[in-house]
DNA sequence: CACCAGGGTGGTT
DNA sequence: AACCACCATGGT
């Protein structure tokens, strides 16, 4: 399997720290992370941004919100309609749960099989929350990660999830190393390796066999 | 105009 | 279990 942790020293090398998640609560960083879906994070941003405006970056006035008000302040992120209605899930569950500090408090499984639970919340979107909102050590496998790995080892087939997530653990354990990680796989992806691959002069060609193709 | 963006869900085979 | 359509706006 990949050695991570070169992999990791190449992209810090290369792009230098990343420091996310750019948000001023956890609260924030959860609500951030369900609106990013399959969108940019410029479009993301907006919506958080105008959701602050409307005061509704909170967890009791979102829940309670009219699913309308949410509705329009986060249009520009795309699939709104189902956005609106999972923040407010969200939302409803943390004011259950005690607020962020209450979550705080929880073990890193309850925390992820309760986010699980969640409606529109899926793995990557919970384990992107248990480590940007909580500093939990998990692994935010993502459509980057995912072709990094098969680009690295030139396979047709693309490795599991569960096989990904224990390979990067081996290399990669404390959540202050995750964070970082994540971020810089998003940053390389964003960069060279979507939609069509440029391992041949990336920083990972050293370790790429499909460097050049 | 086509294609893509830091997914998740429900239905079909 | 592996597909598939769908959700929807904004940028290139």
């Amino acid at each position: 399997m990949t050695d991570f942790a070169q992999l990791f020293r190449l992209l810090l090398n290369e792009y230098g720290r990343q420091n996310w998640w750019p948000a001023k609560s956890a609260f924030e960083i959860m609500v951030g992370a369900l609106l990013v879906q399959r969108t940019t994070w410029t479009n993301a941003a907006k919506a958080v941004d105008r959701l602050t405006i409307n005061r509704l970056l909170h967890p009791a006035r979102l829940a309670d919100a009219e699913v309308a008000d949410v509705e329009l302040c986060i249009r520009c992120a795309g699939f709104f309609r189902t956005k609106a209605r999972r923040l407010q899930s969200l939302a409803r569950f943390v004011v259950d749960s005690g607020g962020t500090d209450g979550l705080a408090a929880w073990s890193a499984d309850e925390l992820g099989s309760a986010l699980l639970a969640l409606p529109g919340i899926g793995a990557e979107t919970a384990a992107a929350i248990s480590l940007y909102a909580f500093d939990r050590p998990a692994v935010v496998i993502d459509a980057y990660l995912r072709r990094l790995v098969q680009r690295l080892h030139a396979t047709s087939q693309p490795a599991p999830d569960a096989s990904i997530g224990e390979a990067v653990l081996t290399y990669i354990s404390d959540a202050q190393s995750l964070n970082e990680w994540h971020a810089l796989v998003v940053e390389h992806g964003k960069r060279v390796c979507l939609p069509e691959p440029r391992c041949g002069d990336c920083c990972l060609r050293s370790l790429c066999q499909t460097a050049g193709g």
